[in-house]
DNA sequence: CGCGCGCTCGGG
DNA sequence: CCGAGCGCGCGA
């Protein structure tokens, strides 16, 4: 007999302690476990996290582990990175234990590991030439020879099962052979690297160095370099993970990995049925497949002797969590390359600047590629004044160079993307004249317009500033409210072009991920001619025929109500450059904005990355944002209004003892409104803060966490990805 | 007086 | 989280 402290599967604080269990079979840390818990006769599932021979708990109240895995899902590191994380993000243990587990596995969606196949039996039957379905199917089975027969239910209904019952196919139970490699032969060619290549492979291998940043332009194959190390860690026995953003896990990239490790990889994608990823779950858990490839929940992949882990696009926002535990997959990829004594690989060809600054710090290796494998330049970017339109007279959301190059385009029987901002909820105020943007005068953030109250809020202070109606830079009376209308840019564009193909890509137009996926390879077969879309666009797919983008409302984006604006500006233009004039005409990339002396705008133009890094640092530094500061948002939201302003209350007398203790540490500290008051019947209120010593975060959490109000949800956010 | 619902408590 | 236990409010 021995002794389990469990920690139940139950994702709440009053229950995320150890309860003692005992077992009369042996059992490993880390197994997922079936023990008695609550009344009656109930049960749950729960993790071994210690074995112990005996218990403090009087024997009287001991049940018994009813069964278990027969393997340890939650390794020795894992388990310790669990118990990490519920301590850095104040969350209970068995939420952090889930990170490590598909999600099947708890829905229960892939406990049937057994399928049933069909085929042909060689036995014949009559059949009447009006059962077309039977006929079909079995046409179909002398063609694939085997197939899943729940499939074949979907596709030929009940003649499944009728012709079963002639005798003229079998179904046979059998334990699953889902296989996302079906057809999948692994070309083991190593395609020779450039000397640039190499180098890089060879400093990261041989860096004393935990992490390197490969800094390297949009075509400098970087995937070449990962796929290398990959091999190498491979070949040293080790296992390795890859890490892209959600979106970019494309047909074409999928494909081009199967390619080149086979079985060898496990990559989860949200194209696999439940089943499937459990399955590729498996394979690596068991060691079977040693590469996992995935968005940022396969950071927690269940790998032994991780060689190598890579983080490609590193500054997209996707790798940080939106649920708790808001982990941020950086941080947790460089506890898991410390444990195993990994190389953790950054890539990106604009970092985020707090990466960047931390490379040139000489924390991270940094290797900069600055060649296109072809040589071929990059885009040419023209920055188009929207001033001179307006004073022009032309009201439209298209310049007349716009309107010319996208003419030239078509004609050319070419294709173009238009790039939209999303239509957020921010309304920005800008000049039309002089391309003015109303900002707050202590945190150079835009200010945001709310029509309820009818003023200018800035959303990082809450500081209040009347509405304008007159310029204070030029004095002219056109203002406007940037992000309106930007729904009519399709009309106008088919008014425009009425004989163009349009396809339009947002979120009212696509059901989910496939509907993008849909979307873009439809534009990708040349079925449309212009492709109107939000930045997801410029993410993954390649498009051979497009020569022309045109980014309408860059603006936007460079006046969005976030400290990153700049960066995600900068980020967007050279990304959104990479989609033209990939195959072997010459692209082109047309920049409209209402202020075309914008740094930013400059630098992105002529793709000077360095450039743009030094501005931008020294913004960062003079008002006092990350790198240099961390911002914190603790997040009250309830459908009772009152029940969550009491709260919030709470919450912020419990901070307040912070910061008064620490006030030094403190460049902000207030409670307001978040700046979306409302979402879901939930009113939402926040304290937000600006801190320069990361040290008294622990105490805000503390602070907050204490905070247990039945329908209110409390949550800190650190430099929280949007503000809303 | 009886039970129904909402709140509190405990679970090994 | 979930069910048990219990207190108080209302209907016959």
């Amino acid at each position: 007999m021995v002794f389990c402290e469990v920690i139940v599967d139950i994702a709440h604080s009053e229950v995320d302690k150890i309860f003692d269990y005992a077992c009369d079979f042996p059992v490993k840390e880390g197994t997922r476990v079936v023990v008695p818990f609550g009344f009656g006769n109930s049960t749950t599932t729960g993790f071994v996290v210690r074995v112990k021979d005996s218990s403090d708990c009087p024997s009287e109240k001991l049940k018994r582990i009813y069964r278990a895995d027969v393997y340890a899902a939650i390794n020795a590191e894992c388990l310790q990175l669990a118990k990490k994380l519920a301590a850095r993000y104040r969350c209970p243990l068995a939420l952090c234990l889930r990170l490590f587990l598909p999600s099947e596995m708890r829905t229960g969606k892939a406990s049937e590991t057994y399928r049933t196949y069909a085929r042909l039996s060689g036995a014949e039957a009559e059949i009447a030439p009006r059962a077309k379905m039977q006929l079909a199917l079995i046409e179909y089975l002398r063609e694939k020879g085997e197939e899943d027969a729940a499939r074949l239910r979907e596709r030929f209904g009940g003649a499944v099962n009728a012709l079963a019952e002639k005798g003229v196919i079998t179904l046979e139970k059998r334990r699953y052979l889902r296989n996302p490699y079906q057809g999948v032969t692994q070309s083991q060619q190593e395609r020779t690297l450039t000397p640039s290549q190499a180098q890089a492979v060879k400093t990261v291998t041989e860096t004393e160095k935990t992490v390197t940043l490969i800094h390297g332009v949009t075509g400098s194959g970087k995937t070449e370099i990962y796929l290398t190390l990959i091999a190498r860690a491979l070949e040293e026995g080790r296992t390795a993970i890859f890490l892209v953003p959600e979106i970019s896990l494309t047909p074409q990239m999928l494909a081009q990995l199967r390619a080149r490790f086979g079985a060898q990889a496990a990559i989860i994608h949200s194209g696999l049925s439940a089943g499937e990823r459990f399955d590729e779950w498996q394979r690596l858990r068991s060691g079977e497949a040693r590469i996992a490839i995935g968005a940022r929940s396969a950071v927690f992949t269940p790998l032994e002797n991780i060689g190598i882990i890579i983080v490609d696009e590193e500054h997209d926002g996707s790798y940080s969590s939106e649920t708790s535990p808001r982990y941020n997959t950086f941080d947790v990829a460089l506890l898991r390359a410390q444990y195993n004594g990994a190389k953790l690989v950054l890539g990106s060809a604009t970092p985020s600047v707090e990466t960047y600054r931390r490379a040139k710090e000489g924390e991270f290796g940094l290797i900069t590629l600055k060649d296109r494998i072809n040589a071929r330049p990059m885009p040419e970017v023209e920055l188009v004044d929207m001033r001179r339109e307006v004073k022009r007279g032309n009201p439209s959301a298209f310049s007349a160079h716009l309107k010319q190059r996208l003419e030239a385009c078509l004609e050319s029987g070419n294709q173009a993307i238009l790039f939209l901002n999303r239509r957020g909820y921010s309304q920005t105020v800008i000049c039309r004249d002089c391309g003015y943007v109303a900002k707050c005068k202590d945190c150079d953030i835009a200010l945001t317009y709310h029509s309820e109250e009818k003023c200018l809020k800035c959303h990082y202070c809450g500081l209040r500033y009347k509405t304008l109606s007159v310029c204070p830079e030029c004095g002219g009376v056109h203002l406007g409210y940037m992000g309106t209308g930007t729904q009519k840019i399709v009309e106008e564009l088919k008014k425009l072009y009425p004989a163009a193909r349009i396809l339009r890509m947002d979120v009212d137009t696509t059901g989910g991920k496939e509907g993008h996926y849909k979307i873009l390879s439809r534009f990708a077969k040349r079925e449309a001619d212009i492709l109107v879309g939000t930045q997801m666009v410029a993410k993954g797919h390649d498009f051979p025929f497009v020569t022309l983008v045109g980014i309408l409302d860059a603006d936007m984006s460079l006046h969005f109500p976030d400290y990153r604006s700049n960066e995600r500006t900068f980020q967007l233009v050279c990304q959104v450059a990479g989609r033209s004039g990939r195959a072997e005409e010459k692209g082109e990339v047309v920049l409209q904005t209402y202020d075309p002396e914008n740094f930013i705008l400059r630098f992105a133009k002529e793709y000077d990355y360095h450039g743009f890094y030094e501005r931008e640092i020294t913004v960062r530094a003079a008002t006092m944002f990350p790198p240099f500061a961390k911002i914190v948002r603790v997040m009250v939201s309830g459908e009772d209004e009152k029940e969550t302003l009491a709260a919030l209350k709470d919450v912020y007398t419990k901070l307040q003892t912070v910061y008064c203790s620490h006030a030094d540490d403190f460049l902000f500290f207030n409670r307001m409104h978040a700046p979306v008051k409302r979402i879901q019947k939930k009113f939402r209120y926040q304290v937000l803060m600006r801190l320069t010593n990361p040290e008294i975060l622990k105490e805000i959490y503390d602070a907050a966490t204490a905070v247990k109000y039945k329908n209110v949800l409390v949550y800190v956010e650190e430099n929280p990805v949007n503000l809303s």
